[in-house]
DNA sequence: GATCTAGGTCGAACCGATTCGGCGAACCGG
DNA sequence: CCGGTTCGCCGAATCGGTTCGACCTAGATC
């Protein structure tokens, strides 16, 4: 069920064939309705191994994804959802592709073996061999995140140090002083998780700005941390008021540790954060957040590879969100505790 | 930086570097020695595309989404990212297919385009136009989930059946006679989604077995509707003093919905189901629930894949999953209501 | 010493598409 | 009636691998 075949049965050159298909050339009204005649009666489509190997493009890009085993954020999984949304809009395919650990193989064989046209990296540290390794490769790629030398790669991302700033100062705003930041796990930060280091930096920043005291906590990735880090939290720093948190997936356990704290949410105490809105919606309180637009980052950085791939040389371009705080109830005037 | 070049440089023949890199026919030592220093200099990697050409393989296996737009349940989720692992570790690729809707082009492609070995297929109807074209196609797939003619076709398979049935039994045990089933969304169960129906009928046999009052509620994907369905049968049936449910996003809107209307858990009301055990495990209070083994589910779904792709004429099989139910505090004794 | 076997290598065909140069027929103006 | 275009189509080369048959050499067998 090849081009051959459909020649043969069209009676006319495998060439002809393709260029009915493709219309770069011209072929006659009538000779084109008889190949699409034998086309559809046996349901043809062609290779597209073939196609790939003689144009040199497979039509297809690559996710990179965090490591399977741990569970991916709602933000994380809302960008795939919209990466492969916006992929498949544009007829191209997804490769899925886990990186990190004992999955090297997987990434390099995307990189290396000329499986896709593009890639899209997600989870992104400050230093990263990936990056590295996409660079010297000249395979086309965008960011979803950055490194520390954003300027020569492409990339969208979440501008988590203004996003927290501005928590912190909404915070201050309502009578906080003594706020802390609960960041992602204290492995991601350390092995320079970029939003970890970036919150950490607007933290730092707003907390000196309005003169307040901030504590920083690194926190695993569930409820059960967030639970026991927010104990300890109120345990060691009976002066706290109010969290700023990065930390989506912990944000359940943090409301359950205070709730047996005997704190209730925004009276005793404040939480606001950064976070999918889908998931800060749907938190029992709503979170006050700022909703991360994951669906156009998603897209945009769809878009951006596909302008890469089509011109490589093209300059590199930056999308940095920074989306207001929604209000949702999660925050209030502070009030000292004990 | 082709198999020419590499031949070249070593100054051997194209067919002896493919040799010396598939071990298919002996090469001498040194030849291979000097080969190897070759690749290794120019970091030289086969063009998949063209070994697939060559091949009729891909190495590659596409999984079928639900379409990425609704939001992925934590058990879909689930088998997501051990699919991934496991066939990572298989040294297969994945193409991510969102199916439904707008998408029928991109399952098109990744059906009849040859573009993969194999297809995992998620959230299977009872009839399922998907299963019928991968059939006539004579692509090997496998199920997470199946028809309702499952024999002639491999699957992985959750038994909502007997687990709702379980859950009802257990709760009638506790003394509770009014109990609710809170199903998946309506269209979806309009649509035939296979384990609404099984659930459905689960319910209706144990409810019948024990001479219960059983009521059926469809409730869409998301804690919104879980509140306000939860809502709606309180108010409608005030007789009612337990619910099983198969719909896990919608969890954390009815424990919200119990909670405004004054009712504790497990005291007053009980609720158990069937969902992913870290989903189960994370809700407050943690859910009773019988914990769906998405890993190994995952893991077999590839497996029989990979069997299937490596001898399509095999015998179809089959794995319903019936895990036993965790107790873990959402039920209770009945106690009358009002 | 002739024959056989096995190891090691080469050259060519092949997978299924795309694409380029060219060829014949029809058509045009002069 | 002739030279030049244009249109529609064909044939062959090509992409980068794998694989099969054939060949050569060296060592084993009798």
């Amino acid at each position: 069920m090849n081009i051959g075949e459909i020649a043969r049965r069209a009676g006319v050159a495998r060439s002809t064939v393709s260029y009915a298909l493709t219309g770069k050339r011209p072929v006659s009204e009538e000779t084109r309705q008889r190949i699409q005649a034998v086309i559809e009666e046996l349901n043809y489509r062609p290779n597209a191994a073939a196609r790939a190997l003689k144009e040199g493009r497979t039509r297809t890009i690559g996710l990179v994804i965090p490591p399977a085993s741990r569970r991916l954020t709602d933000m994380q999984l809302g960008f795939v959802a919209t990466v492969v949304d916006a992929a498949a809009r544009a007829d191209l395919d997804v490769l899925l592709s886990p990186s990190g650990g004992e999955h090297e193989r997987s990434f390099e064989r995307v990189v290396t073996g000329r499986r896709v046209d593009g890639v899209i990296l997600m989870e992104i540290r400050l230093e990263d061999d990936r990056v590295t390794r996409l660079r010297q490769s000249g395979l086309p790629f965008v960011g979803i995140g950055r490194t520390s030398h954003p300027e020569d790669m492409t990339w969208v991302d979440v501008d988590y140090e203004t996003l927290i700033s501005q928590c912190v100062h909404h915070l201050a705003d309502l009578g906080h002083r003594n706020i802390a930041l609960v960041n992602r796990s204290a492995e991601l930060v350390a092995a320079g998780y970029g939003p970890g280091h970036r919150a950490q930096a607007g933290f730092t920043r707003a907390v000196a700005q309005r003169d307040l005291h901030g504590v920083h906590a690194c926190c695993a990735d569930d409820a059960q941390a967030g639970l026991s880090c927010v104990e300890r939290l109120l345990a060691e720093h009976p002066e706290l008021t109010a969290i700023a948190t990065i930390n989506e997936t912990a944000i359940t356990g943090m409301y359950r540790a205070l709730a047996q704290a005997g704190l209730a949410v925004p009276k005793d105490f404040s939480i606001a954060g950064v976070a999918a809105q889908n998931l800060a919606e749907n938190l029992d309180p709503p979170l006050t957040s700022a909703d991360v637009p994951t669906i156009e980052l998603g897209a945009r950085a769809v878009e951006l590879l596909i302008q890469r791939i089509a011109d490589p040389g093209s300059p590199h371009r930056h999308l940095l969100a920074a989306p207001p705080i929604s209000l949702r109830g999660t925050t209030g005037p502070a009030r000292p505790r004990a």
